[in-house]
DNA sequence: TTACTATATATGATTTATCCTATATATGAG
DNA sequence: CTCATATATAGGATAAATCATATATAGTAA
């Protein structure tokens, strides 16, 4: 479960909180790992019973209290072996694709505007990668080694050239189709 | 749930059993929505449940009795329904570039490493992209049309270029940490 | 006999994620 | 009052997938 070490990786620059964390993945790896608050939660509470963090409560007056979690040396050394270890096992798949594969059924018409759809898609989440750096919010304060920031780069580097590279895909499609290049029914 | 489409796809050809759905995802499709035996005979029970296939039992003798699952109208309809539309929700996630965006706290011997092994990875997966034609297998027989074929190839030429580019990506990494290029600790 | 293959059909147990709901403190606008 | 925001913490119900197990028919090789 990957979720559990970027969540064990962002602990080790800093103790931070559920709310806190939902922040910082917001800011600073959505575009390759979205999280979702609820398994925020579920995951420090795991981490948390294996012993590979410690939680600390602090009061507060004007607001519920917080739960800072702290990461320790078990935490740590789990983190290290798993960065260092093999690439894990990674089969995306792709439900736009399973539409391009059976769009054999659909009018020309209908193909076109499909692709035209995707391609639009792809333009919008081309331009928001332009906007992460300018999200990072409180993460900032983390990224201020040169190192971390070049890691961070590339992996908004590798989102930046899958996605234009599926996006040239699209718009070659797109052109054959008004070339009429397409086999007919 | 994009199987049952892929499911409602595939038997919009021919009608199937699990166990020929099983080898025709194996030879057309996995390359970006591997399927699993389990997920197939569920998603079968829960197509016939819902009354958007139906199911014929044809008995053999030296064979355990096959299950042929037929395509229905109210399942072709929703299945083009689905086709037509939107591009679903598509937020895939990359446990490798976790690895990669916590990289910074390893030497840059394990990094250079671990960026090799994600190349040679992914040459391995390129290779297998060239291998995808001729492992069609029986479902070489229902790609007779060349529009069919038109929109199988585009879905490979997706996975294609998209892999391409991480491996560039990938290649440019390893230069850049071969000519000193990364921050250091 | 075991181990492997093939043809065929499943189900169990578990994990992860989604989307919903909930609780509490506070503020502001309609 | 409701709805929205913010700070904070959760849990429920469900779905999909994984990897294991199981059943049955057959064959081959060691």
């Amino acid at each position: 479960m990957s979720l559990e070490f970027a969540i064990l990786g962002f602990l080790n620059y800093h103790p931070y909180t559920g709310y806190d964390l939902k922040k910082i993945f917001d800011g600073s790896v959505r575009h390759f790992w979205p999280a979702d608050q609820s398994q925020i939660y579920r995951t420090l509470a795991n981490l948390t019973e294996r012993s590979l963090v410690q939680m600390e409560k602090v009061p507060q007056e004007d607001r519920p209290d917080r739960k800072v979690y702290h990461i320790n040396d078990l935490g740590r050394n789990e983190l290290r072996k798993w960065v260092a270890g093999p690439a894990p096992l990674d089969e995306p798949r792709s439900a736009p694709l399973i539409q391009v594969f059976f769009s054999g059924m659909l009018t020309d018409e209908e193909i076109l505007q499909k692709f035209e759809g995707y391609a639009e898609i792809m333009r919008m989440i081309l331009a928001r990668y332009d906007q992460v750096p300018d999200q990072l919010g409180p993460f900032q304060q983390e990224i201020t080694s040169p190192r971390e920031h070049f890691f961070w780069l590339l992996t908004l580097e590798n989102g930046l050239v899958s996605m234009r590279a599926s996006l040239a895909w699209a718009e070659s499609i797109i052109e054959r189709i008004k070339s009429g290049q397409v086999p007919q029914k």
